[in-house]
DNA sequence: AGCACGCCGACT
DNA sequence: GTCGGCGTGCTC
């Protein structure tokens, strides 16, 4: 193979004839060193194949050579791809990563390097128009042809599937015609940009408060001052339309800008906002989008002609070719936790990467995390505050039923005041939303002849009757099974009783308590993919439907103007899952669902069912004292040395025998760090003690804020040498109980 | 991530 | 006596 010559230019000296350090992006201690063959020229950053083992991979040439390895050992680069190179910054960013999680920098890099097909450039793709051929009398033009005749007479030129689609017809028509001569196929360079935001025409008019949040925003933009901002605003404030303004900014600077989400879900009516403001769709970059899209989103993103993307955490580790913004929507949210392969918080990394830049990032929240706010308060954050509901509607009225005096009757799970509201909205025309965060029928199936509980055969989990599917569902790992009719555990028959409520059993009481109310499901599982939440949104925006009942996608971000009631079946839930998040969790979903409540010019209220209406978070929720339940959980997490006051760091052994785990898990203890500052917590059973059939144990390390913590670990875990079928996870700043 | 080397069960 | 299971370790 032909080398083929560098055509980008490139700051640092290029490496010729010699030999290279090589990054792949493989679990491997560090980089590799390759010789440089005469006639390539390679540089800091390139995208090149080398050999490894009996195997090819793409790596980036990752700086001056280690010299580690002899010589006649090192094996030739094969070749340099012709795409711009990963930018400096980017590749500091990646070892930070690294550093930081405690893995191996080659997975860190895997991670930027998600369509391997991206580093070729695009085939030709073909158009297709009407030829300058008149139709000849012995032309059949059949109908179908017709139809693709007149769709051409349009538009200029087509893409085939569009063409196809557009008329009608399947493919063979338009080769018909082609042989026909009526139509021709003319070939285009194959990747077209994707089109420029307009940043120019202004945005929607502003309330005062927004526009004084939107003007600090874009004064630090084009300024270029770096620094992370908390913009802070309840829900329906206009937090959006302000970072908007933010992102205008930086198109205006020439630069890209990257706004990370938690979830793809709730893109639909985002993306409806933002083309309102910029006329263009953003490049998308989330496991959803198309191979062929994220081919071509990935080019983009490297040569710079996206200018904005919209992603999820992973579109953090995208080798952007000039990164002037991040804006993190929804800060608080835990989908920015990445909990598998490499750990890590898409928040926090995004913090890091701005740093690295040198650039604003913004972190958008109606319920900041305790961090974010601690953050501010120590003045590492700047905040910029919104006060008031954009629009005029206020915010709504939170009331608690205290479930021990407002008993549901047996088998039912909404108490009388909640029945008597909903009934009242309904009578008044207007929409409910009642929220419990427990997909399925039941959470629990136990047999009434021997006690015996369903449970996953391969998690330490029950088993979750979906009675829609008619079947039975682990929710840690997919697994699933038709509902038995006879006990497994002692074989009588209709004993099986299901325990406790989950949304589909509360439709159930939903539809026999209001027989002809339009009740809609709402539930990751009943809801797949964004075009179904769209038009579910927009059934609910005509008022096809009284009644929602949903989990927490309900929660997020849709704007419904007529929903006026909103019903917590159960508040607790939550609350009580032992770890250290609990109430913060618990109080910002309960915050979100809340705000569902009154979005227009109508007043909201919200109901919450719990049986400890004296709990701080009820309180609070109730009294609407975000700053100072805040406050509160600060104190307790600073007497208690928790995080943001300490670091803690997780340790997870896995493995498919009990055996082995907790023999690692006591070669781990005995090898355990000692020191006065550090409490080392453990081995425990991990929370869910088997998951996906791996046994786990888990240490918890607490240090103090100070403390070289990522130092710390890969000392102990140097000093110990895991037999192969026991894995090991490090997860720095843990959050959830995984 | 692949691939080869290396020790214990069912085959020619 | 071998073929082959995948546990363990290495690849510049």
């Amino acid at each position: 193979m032909p080398p083929d010559r560098a055509s980008s230019p490139r700051a640092a000296p290029a490496e010729e004839g010699g030999r290279v350090a090589v990054l792949l992006p493989l679990p491997l201690a560090g980089a590799y060193d390759y010789a440089v063959p005469d006639g390539l020229v390679v540089g800091p950053g390139d995208y090149v194949m080398v050999p490894l083992g009996g195997a090819r991979h793409v790596g980036i040439v990752w700086g001056p050579a280690t010299g580690e390895v002899a010589a006649a050992r090192l094996k030739p680069i094969e070749r340099r791809y012709d795409v711009p190179p990963m930018p400096d910054v980017h590749r500091r960013f990646v070892e930070r990563v690294a550093a930081y999680t405690v893995s191996p920098p080659g997975s860190v890099l895997r991670l930027s390097l998600g369509s391997s097909a991206a580093l070729e450039p695009a085939a030709p793709g073909l158009v297709y128009r009407r030829s300058a051929q008149p139709v000849a009398a012995g032309d059949r033009v059949t109908p179908a042809r017709a139809r693709v005749l007149a769709v051409l007479e349009e538009g200029p030129a087509w893409a085939l599937g569009d063409l196809a689609r557009a008329a009608g017809v399947g493919n063979g028509v338009i080769h018909g015609l082609v042989e026909l001569g009526l139509v021709e196929a003319v070939p285009v360079p194959g990747d077209r940009p994707p089109p420029i935001p307009d940043w120019r025409t202004p945005g929607p008019v502003l309330s005062s408060e927004q526009a004084a949040a939107a003007a600090d925003l874009t004064s630090q933009q084009r300024d270029g001052r770096p620094g992370t901002v908390l913009l802070d605003g309840v829900t329906g404030s206009g937090k959006t339309e302000v970072y908007f303004e933010a992102i205008a900014a930086c198109l205006a600077a020439g630069r890209q800008a990257l706004v990370l989400v938690p979830e793809i879900a709730l893109t639909g009516q985002w993306l409806d906002r933002f083309q309102r403001r910029f006329g263009v769709p953003p490049v998308e970059w989330h496991s959803e989008v198309a191979s062929g899209d994220r081919r071509r989103n990935w080019r983009a993103v490297a040569t710079g002609t996206a200018r904005v993307v919209v992603g999820a955490r992973s579109a953090l580790f995208l080798p952007y070719a000039d990164l002037g913004l991040i804006v993190v929507d929804e800060e608080h949210d835990g989908a920015f936790k990445q909990e598998d392969g490499v750990i890590y918080h898409g928040r926090d990394m995004a913090v890091l990467r701005g740093h690295l830049a040198g650039i604003p990032v913004v972190l958008a929240s109606a319920t900041p995390s305790l961090e974010t706010v601690v953050n501010v308060d120590t003045g590492r954050y700047r905040m910029v505050h919104l006060p008031d509901r954009h629009g005029g509607a206020s915010l709504p009225d939170i009331q608690v039923i205290d479930l021990r005096r407002h008993r549901p009757e047996r088998q039912r799970w909404l108490a009388p005041p909640l029945v008597q509201a909903l009934t009242d909205t309904l009578a008044a025309g207007e929409q409910s939303l009642l929220f419990l965060n427990r997909r399925g029928y039941a959470p629990l199936t136990l047999c009434r002849a021997c006690g015996h509980r369903l449970e996953c055969p391969s998690c330490t989990a029950w088993l979750v009757e979906h009675r829609l599917a008619g079947r039975l569902q682990c929710h840690h790992c997919g697994y699933s099974t038709a509902l038995p009719r006879t006990c497994p555990a002692c074989g009588e028959e209709d004993t099986l009783a299901a325990c406790g409520p989950g949304v589909e059993r509360l439709a159930e009481e939903v539809a026999a308590r209001f027989p002809t109310a339009r009740v809609e499901l709402v539930a990751s599982d009943t809801l797949t993919g964004p075009r179904a939440v769209e038009a579910l949104v927009e059934r609910v925006g005509r008022h096809e439907v009284d009644m929602l009942i949903g989990t927490q996608v309900v929660a997020k971000g849709h704007h419904f103007p007529m929903l006026t009631l909103v019903g917590v079946v159960d508040a607790d839930l939550g609350l009580h899952g032992g770890d250290l998040r609990a109430g913060e969790r618990t109080f910002q979903l309960l915050s979100q669902v809340a705000g569902r409540a009154g979005r227009a010019e109508r007043p909201g209220v919200v109901y919450l069912q719990t049986i400890e209406p004296a709990h701080p978070v009820i309180q609070a929720l109730a009294r609407g004292d975000r700053d100072g339940f805040l406050e509160a959980e600060i104190d307790g997490r600073r007497q208690a040395h928790m995080p943001p006051f300490s670091r803690l760091a997780a340790l997870i052994l896995s493995s498919p025998a009990a055996a082995d785990v907790d023999r690692a898990a006591q070669m781990l203890a005995r090898a355990a760090p000692v020191d006065r500052d550090l409490t080392v917590l453990g081995p425990a059973p991990a929370p869910l003690s088997v998951l996906r059939g791996r046994h786990r144990r888990r240490f918890l390390v607490n240090a103090p804020r100070t403390a070289p913590l990522q130092a710390i670990l890969r000392d102990w875990l140097a000093r110990v040498r895991l037999p192969g079928s026991v894995r090991c996870q490090v997860d720095v700043d843990p959050y959830g109980f995984l």
